[in-house]
DNA sequence: CCAAAAGTGTTAACAGTACACCCATGC
DNA sequence: GCATGGGTGTACTGTTAACACTTTTGG
């Protein structure tokens, strides 16, 4: 939304058709956990409407009138987050969780926006481009979104995005799975479902139930221990088993 | 996606973009209970492509270039809703589930989905227009739905919608309660639950947790009693708490 | 030894399952 | 009476929640 598409233009008003059509673009919220936080990747506008204001990365769906049609909606969402994070697609977790379509959300015309979930795991943070120019792009913690004002109906997508993953990290651990690092300890997946269930959980309960994903093979033992710096026992690894 | 908009155009070719742009659609699965059975609405197209197949009703977004800028999302399904069943929208669970919008899903051109869930209240079915014209309209029973061969990727978006219901059936009870009559009795709120989820309930482990939902006041006491036709006690009559 | 972090054990309450049984009604 | 459907009770199991406790490490 905040660029043009790739492909040159062969001349104004080139596309016509016999009723209006919306514009159509993915909108991605990007997800992470850094530290003990749970973090969104916002891109600063360079241009009008909103020019200053925090946004969430996004562009338009690559349309043809013949041909091949152009691209789908999840490959359109794996390109923008490439062109974003240089991350590998097939690394994050990608899911489509809603579409908005409010007439006047962009005061440029009506665009209809393909709302994306990105879960970036730990590990790859470093991979992102978010900190090669921290002016136009930065992880910003989803607790201090609200003061930013982001730009259109942002904040609105955002929030339906944490409840959706909210909701589903409580049915399927996959959720879990693709923000931790490839090995973590019992402590580190805690803490990913603190951060992203805004609640602290009983650690010895906790544990229980990770034993038990231990026991159906969901969770497999990693190699060895990981010790912090400081005192305090070194924890065992583990991985998750269809990685 | 079956009909044109209601508007006249002015004249072909009027509407140009510097891009070319998709059509957007919603695309409605309406689900009943009908006995105990759960069905989908169903429409036989009658223009090609896919001239004769059946299909989940639908059509375009309204969109416009100045102005307003058109209905929102669910205005569109609202309206289509009500075309194609005479059913007031306030009367009906209607939810955004996915959007579909794989290049080549419409011979045509270019077209992306947004995907609506309609849930009908069992006692509402008689305002339904698909009755009308059994040959355009017909509730469906979802299990002999594979050997329709719906046109489009329909029977994919059939198929999405049912796994976002059971899902959410689990979840909230809200779900039932807009397949429901306003009145029901236990029988009848687990049979609805059986239809959803294709297995059956015991009775009186399904009743303890009806009678929970009786405690922290989901459900409510109705008036009186319902008698079935024939031998057997008369069930006491419930309704949800917020209707 | 002490603080910090990992990890275990104990108990009670709660929810799910399978199953047997009693109640009200029409015929 | 008896078949039919509504409704309750019991015993067993597994899960969750709260909390106390032990073990391993660095300083």
């Amino acid at each position: 939304m905040s660029r043009a598409v790739a492909v040159v233009p062969r001349g104004p008003g080139r596309f016509t058709y016999d009723y209006p059509r919306p514009a159509v673009t993915v909108d991605m919220v990007v997800l992470a956990i850094v530290g003990f936080e749970l973090r969104v990747l916002l891109i600063r506008r360079g241009q009008p409407p909103h020019r200053g204001r925090w946004a969430l990365p996004g562009g338009f769906v690559h349309t043809s009138d013949d041909g091949d049609q152009g691209e789908s909606l999840d490959a359109a969402a794996a390109r923008e987050l490439q062109e974003e994070t240089a991350l590998r697609p097939e690394d994050v977790f990608l899911q489509q969780f809603r579409a908005f379509g409010r007439p006047g959300r962009d005061p440029r015309g009506r665009v209809i926006s393909i709302g994306y979930l990105a879960l970036v795991p730990a590990d790859l943070l470093t991979r992102t481009r978010a900190g090669d120019d921290a002016a136009a792009a930065q992880w910003c913690p989803v607790a201090d979104v609200e003061r930013r004002k982001l730009a259109f109906d942002h904040a609105e997508i955002l929030a339906c995005a944490l409840q959706t993953m909210r909701e589903r990290l409580l049915l399927e651990v996959r959720i879990a799975a693709s923000l931790v690092p490839l090995e973590f300890t019992k402590a580190e997946l805690r803490r990913v479902f603190e951060a992203v269930a805004g609640q602290s959980y009983d650690k010895s309960n906790f544990n229980k139930r990770f034993n038990r994903m231990i026991d159906d093979g969901t969770i497999v033992s990693g190699p060895g221990v990981r010790a912090l710096p400081g005192p305090g026992r070194p924890a065992s690894l583990y991985r998750f088993a269809d990685y």
